[in-house]
DNA sequence: AGCTACATATAGAAAGCCTACATATAGAAG
DNA sequence: CTTCTATATGTAGGCTTTCTATATGTAGCT
């Protein structure tokens, strides 16, 4: 999977990974590799920073743990991050709609 | 449409418009306008960057033409930039499968 | 003369994802 | 005890690509 096609995606992925029960960071990395059939490796490097910005914006909320001694901070979707998540999944569908009909354009044509 | 969403699938665009018959850059620009039903108006900012790096990478050639007076440079497609576009095709299957399944896990859980 | 459509191009900004690195605990293996 | 792996969070800097803004010029209409 090419990583820059990821860009504008992770934010409807982290927030839909979020949207059943609120999860760690850590977690929420496995979750993403288990749904995706294991095809998402996202590197802490780029989760850790959005989750941070999605809580910045105010999409997240986040607080502290320590569980079997190891500190996590579990991350819960807000109202607005709710929100947000709808609003998510309607892009997707609308940009996967446009691209789509580009790139079958002349696949169609052609046979 | 979200403009940063486009990242990573730009060229996947240029190609398939391509494939059919070579175009120059503001006929590209319209062909997408006109098959994404209005949704991708890409500014010329964009597609002549990128018109000029897929042919220094090898999946288009150029030639200038002059038509009414105004010079135009014609793109066409490579043996290899079709080839890439099958690639294109189908990295865009998989991606859109990949981030799919992960946004519609919580959906169909919740109704 | 001015406006719109046609046509190409570059410079610099903006954004976000990735690589690489740093830090630390727990538990298993040796 | 030491080492390795899994768990867990985080930052700095780099890289690529897209976008904004601007520049240039022709053709045709009013």
């Amino acid at each position: 999977m090419n990583p820059d096609a990821l860009r504008g995606h992770m934010d409807a992925l982290l927030l839909s990974v979020l949207e059943r029960e609120p999860l760690h960071g850590y977690a929420i990395i496995e979750a993403l590799q288990e749904r995706s059939g294991g095809a998402l490796n996202v590197p802490t490097g780029t989760v850790y920073p959005a989750l941070r910005r999605l809580e910045r914006i105010g999409y997240l909320s986040s607080e502290w743990a320590t569980v079997g001694g190891r500190k996590r901070r579990t991350y819960r979707l807000t109202d607005s991050g709710r929100k947000q998540l709808q609003g998510e999944r309607s892009a997707w569908r609308e940009f996967t709609s446009v691209i789509g009909s580009v790139l079958r354009a002349e696949a169609s044509a052609l046979g």
